[in-house]
Parts: C-alpha cells; sequence; structure tokens
DNA sequence: TTTGGTGCAAAGAGTTTGCATTTAC
DNA sequence: GTAAATGCAAACTCTTTGCACCAAA
C-alpha cells in the first residue's frame, strides 16, 4: 500500500513527465485529493483551500481538474443532475453513492479484475466494440441514512418516499 | 419481446397513473425515445420535433425528460463533461459509449443479472449500504471507428492518441 | 370548469475564455 | 529570459423559473 505522499510524489512525477509546470496551487489541489477521498466538487475543493491558498480562483481550480483528468491523475465523477464530482485515481476502485445524502464511498473489492474481465468480454462479445474502460457506479442508502431513515439492514430493497 | 406500440402505451399508462396529463408534447416525446434508441441530448431532440412541433419549447424539453426521469420511464447518461443525455428505459441495460465519436450502444447481456447480483453483494460486504441501483458504463471504440482509425480487432487494449 | 402544462423570456447556475501579470523552468 | 500558469472579469452555455395563455380531464 502506497503512502499518500509516495501518491502525492508519482502524480507530481507524472505532471513533469507531461512538461506541465509544477505550481504550488497544482501541488496544493493534489495533495488534497490524495488526503481527502470526500470527492470533492469544484466549490468544495475551492472553499477548502482558500485559507492556504487566498487568491485561489474558481477558474484555475477548473483548469486545474480538466488538467489533471486529461493526464489520468484524477477521475471526474458526473451525476445525474448534470454536475461533476472528482476522485484521486491511485488504486481502480468503484463507487457506491448514498441516495439519501448523496456521500460518494470508493468501493475496493477482491475481485473487481474478474467482474470487470467478465464484463468486458460480454460487451465485446455483443457489440463487437473494443472495450477500453469500465466505470460501475452503485446506489443504496449509506449505514449513517439507514440508521436515520429506520431502515431493516436486513431488507433486501428499498424504495424512495415519493416527494 | 414489446413492440414500440406496446411500450409506448405502457409508458402512457404510467403518466395516467402517475395522475400527469397526456400532452400531445409528452407523447411526441415519448415516441421519440422509444423509437430512437440514439441517446439524445435535450438539444437533439428539440431540433428531431420542431418539425413535428413547429413552437415547441426548450423549457417544455426540459421539463419533461426531468418529468420522465422522475417517473422511471426515462434514465438520464451523465457524461464527464457534465451534460446529460436520455435514454427510454424499457428494458433492464447498460451501455458503451464510443471514446472517438461519442456514440452510445445498449449491451443487454445474458447474464446481466448475474454479474449484476455479484457486485451488489460484494459491495454491501465491504461498505454495510444498502444497495438500491447500478450503473455498468463500459467506453471502447465502435466497429465503424476501429475501420476508420486502422485499430486491429485483435488486439486488446488501445490507448487514445496525444492531443 | 379547473388545474396543470406550455411557451416565451428572463434569471440563475456552472464553466470557459481573454488578457495582463506573475512565475516555474 | 521565455513560455506557461494564474487571477480576475466577462462571456458563454446549459438549465430552471415566473407568468400569461391554453388545453386535458
Amino acid at each position: 500500500m502506497a503512502t499518500q505522499q509516495q501518491e502525492l510524489n508519482a502524480a507530481i512525477q507524472l505532471l513533469r513527465e507531461h512538461q506541465v509546470r509544477v505550481t504550488p496551487q497544482r501541488q496544493i489541489i493534489l495533495k488534497y485529493l490524495v488526503a481527502h477521498h470526500n470527492h470533492p466538487s469544484v466549490e468544495t475543493l475551492f472553499h477548502a483551500l482558500e485559507d492556504e491558498l487566498p487568491n485561489l480562483s474558481m477558474a484555475t481550480v477548473y483548469n486545474t481538474l480538466n488538467l489533471f483528468v486529461d493526464l489520468g491523475i484524477v477521475i471526474a465523477l458526473p451525476n445525474d443532475k448534470g454536475g461533476l464530482r472528482y476522485d484521486f485515481y491511485g488504486r481502480p476502485h468503484y463507487h457506491i453513492i448514498c441516495e439519501n445524502c448523496g456521500k460518494i464511498t470508493d468501493v475496493f473489492a477482491p475481485n473487481i479484475a474478474a467482474v470487470e474481465a467478465n464484463l468486458n468480454h460480454q460487451t465485446r462479445e455483443q457489440t463487437h466494440y473494443l472495450v477500453t474502460s469500465n466505470h460501475v457506479e452503485l446506489h443504496g442508502i449509506c449505514p449513517e441514512c439507514q440508521r436515520k431513515l429506520h431502515i431493516d439492514p436486513e431488507q433486501q430493497g428499498w424504495t424512495q418516499p415519493t416527494k
């Protein structure tokens, strides 16, 4: 398991390899993403960093995140309202999102590779696409919200209360 | 296998059950979505229908699609640029998206249920979330783009050309 | 007849861009 | 020293909202 410092160094190395400059803003944004796996929106990230970087601009946050996504350091998680949240992508994993509170949790399944291989194979058989990657995203209710909503943890399904 | 007419009728029935009015706009938008599995954006849908509904408003398209998503008739497919595309959700399926041309293709895998059950179980074990649904999305290169890009169909991986 | 829906226009949110200044290399 | 990145503001795109008119039930 790589330490946060090692992950950060590896990411900075990646910047150098792509000949983009290692600015304080980029380092601080990276450091935040490595340390906090809270899948921040641009907004969240901006406010989390405004103490450390008082004249940080929103534009810089947008530009930096777009750069990181292009370099594959970070992945963008689109939600069904058209917004994006970001995640440092050190090790392959997928996500589960709480339908009640919106929290995003990383899932590192032991046989994730087997499931994905199966999925990719089937898809290729059927569509003849050349499969390059997959995104798995689950939705559910996180443990805290289960308690808050008084949901029986043994039940297998759940339907959102009518709005 | 349900015919398009049956799917359309079922969807209209759903509108009635939820006591929302069956307007010409809603019927025509539904008809389009049932007939074309091209995963249109709001823009695409609007232009496809402007002949049939000359004073159709964008706002109506937005409102209607949001309604359909809330009713579960249609699903929203967010892309990593923060945009949304829509898909009539008659039968469970997942999607593969061409990285070159952006085309979205439906995948109806035979044992999709088994793969999903496995995924859900693992996720629950690890996170203790109550899993309610899952979204599987693959990325790849569609057959046409493989030809255009002269990609050997036997190869197993592909990396996007540097921009 | 009575809500609820539509169309229009305006407002709002989120994101990108142009440009002068600053800074990493 | 030079090219690239930042910060600011303005521009732009996408989506929602308020309201008068219309139409489905």
